[in-house]
DNA sequence: CGAAGACTTGAAATAGATCAAGCGTTGTGG
DNA sequence: CCACAACGCTTGATCTATTTCAAGTCTTCG
């Protein structure tokens, strides 16, 4: 497991010693597919690793669903409701059979303060989660449905570096803040102005430029 | 000055020496209100305290603004690009005369590595700030009009504890992702059915119970 | 006092949601 | 290996909340 660990972008620059420390502390816990991690009526009393598989992250109002983020192994989450102690504020739910493990705050501070540097890095990695969130709610608030569809794809093409991405409507339109149908709707003029081909739950960019002024 | 810093959440623990040093290495500026203290086109070399005044954090998009935030000293901002040593993701603008402590991101590094504690605080504190986001998020993409206006007046009362709040339907819009007509003709509502009286740019809860209730 | 700015109100326009029906793919059990 | 149920996707028609545009009123402050 320590090997799973050290590929944890906040754990990266600790010592087997450190690690194993950790693997002592920590809890493993198995979830099949669609099963929850942890809801709002929870009090948060550490934070998560995702070790194997995916999850997402979302807030639910009257049955509507916002999802934040999806996340895939391996890397940590729930860790600001974590150092605040209070209630999560979100749900997190397995999109995949995944295995996970459970650190407490507590012990995680004592971690933090025999080596600060896990304490600037674990900044620098909420500092982005940050301006990821700051940049949701642009794209939530500020954009129509064809630019936040196009920007979606574009951002997608260049996390992977690979122009031909996964596309699955109903998760698609739920990031978005948007209803399948809409998202349907969005991805066919796509189609028909030959900017994307799609092909199953693939989509494939045909013209890179187009799809940027789209997403502006 | 230093009895400003000391207000500082932040900054509250340090000792008298640190925030001497502190005040060393930081660079004031004064500005009248409607200036813009950093946009997007800038790269983070570090952050922001704010020591007197109020400044409203912003993203735009073709014209359209929202506001992520509205701080009222003394306070500190601008820490998440700092971290990561991007580009600004937003905007910030003073809403009055204010006056800014601008500190380096190296020199507060360091003194982070002195005394880890800082770093805990930080990481509490933008918990806090993520945490608001995800809140910001839901409000913006699962409510509606009246909703979003409801529980933005709920949360400034418990906020300020006080209930008759400050109201104005321009600024409320856009921290809203609204139109300020909208906004008009929810209070207009809201006057209507007893919930709230309106007195200049006062709002004044008269039933608390059933804003909670629409505020759902 | 008058002008500029903030707020209100109405009518029309519109983007996206909702409702409904049909289609295609997939995977499971007989 | 086929059949068919289940699920996801598409497409059309309608509905609705909010925006936009426009005009008028109120406020305040030099």
């Amino acid at each position: 497991m320590i090997e799973v660990l050290k590929k944890v972008q906040l754990l990266s620059g600790l010592s087997e010693k450190q690690l194993r420390k950790l693997e002592e502390i920590s809890i493993l816990k198995q979830y099949t597919k669609g099963k929850i991690i942890f809801n709002p009526s929870q009090k948060a009393e550490g934070f998560y690793i995702l070790l194997k598989g995916k999850i997402k992250i979302y807030k639910t109002k009257k049955g509507k669903e916002q999802i934040l983020r999806i996340f895939s192994s391996p890397v940590f989450f729930g860790e600001a409701a974590s150092f605040t102690g209070e209630n999560f504020p979100v749900w997190a739910e397995t999109l995949e059979d995944s295995k996970i493990l459970f650190i407490s705050r507590k012990q995680f501070l004592e971690l933090m303060r025999e080596d600060p540097e896990i304490a600037i890095k674990l900044l620098t990695i909420m500092s982005k989660r940050l301006i990821y969130l700051t940049n949701l709610i642009e794209s939530l608030s500020l954009k129509d449905a064809l630019s936040k569809v196009s920007f979606y794809i574009l951002k997608k093409v260049e996390e992977t570096n690979n122009n031909e991405i996964e596309f699955r409507t109903n998760i698609v339109a739920m990031q978005l803040g948007l209803t399948k149908e809409t998202v349907s709707r969005v991805l066919s003029k796509l189609k028909l102005m030959e900017v994307i081909k799609k092909d199953g739950n693939k989509v494939k960019i045909l013209n890179k430029k187009a799809l940027s002024e789209l997403s502006e």
